[in-house]
DNA sequence: CCATAGTTACGACTTTATTCGTAGCAATTT
DNA sequence: AAATTGCTACGAATAAAGTCGTAACTATGG
């Protein structure tokens, strides 16, 4: 189990696995390619994050060639349920049922969506 | 409208707010007695920590007695949505749907809750 | 009226996050 | 084989957030 709350990623590292979950698997200079899309911060910052990141187990890498190939060590779910479980007992009363119709509420969501989440919510209340 | 996005409160600010949300309005040492229960910092940094939120306009005060009494001065539900939307777009590829179900299904609801967001579903749907 | 306790103001220190410059190495080009 | 290019490593500067110490003022109790 140990799940490592230790290290919860910073925005930067946040906006770097958004990337690597979506490549699966990349070098620093892809993340910085596709960072550079959004931020103006020089090569050698993304690569020292990477580096941080990879301290804190937050990817992986191979390092075999020179040109290193980074990959996620956590995943998108896990790290999205780590950041909502915080903003549910920070924001919203620890309720979650809260949150979920404040999210309804504000973003709107179109008619599909709507039924998937009526799917799902059946679903569990089936259980 | 005029939305002051500008600035986001701070983990530490959010915590103030709670507590302001909570009990409409305090002085520097009730909000710090409160903290108290969770935090082992000193009186002086809750109340810089006020101060700075007065100046970021997070929160307003009467300092017409010497004991001043602070006021938030946003509310929850738009720093909830600020929150979520942030998350949303950061974390959920702008997907609320996405949220919903993450969080649906990490954290239990209760059916009573399950219930209540049924309902509220019925409603956007309905419309 | 003096001492004490409670208050604000505010500069400075600490810690954490982000950013960058530079050195060094390896592969590639000329 | 020298110059160029592209990479990693890493120390250090900068920025942002949080923390605290101390001074100054005011009301209160002896």
């Amino acid at each position: 189990m140990a799940t490592q709350k230790k290290f919860q990623p910073t925005e930067s590292e946040l906006e770097i696995l958004q990337i690597l979950w979506e490549k699966e698997s990349a070098t620093v200079r892809e993340v910085h390619e596709e960072l550079s899309k959004t931020k103006t911060s020089g090569y050698t910052t993304t690569l020292k994050l990477l580096q941080i990141m990879f301290e804190k187990k937050l990817v992986t890498r191979d390092d075999r060639a020179k040109t290193h190939i980074y990959q996620p060590a956590i995943s998108r779910q896990k790290t999205q349920k780590q950041f909502l479980d915080k903003m549910i007992n920070g924001l919203f009363y620890g309720s979650s049922a809260q949150l979920v119709m404040q999210a309804l509420g504000n973003q709107q969501a179109s008619r599909t969506e709507l039924d998937e989440i009526q799917k799902y919510l059946d679903n569990l209340k089936g259980a």
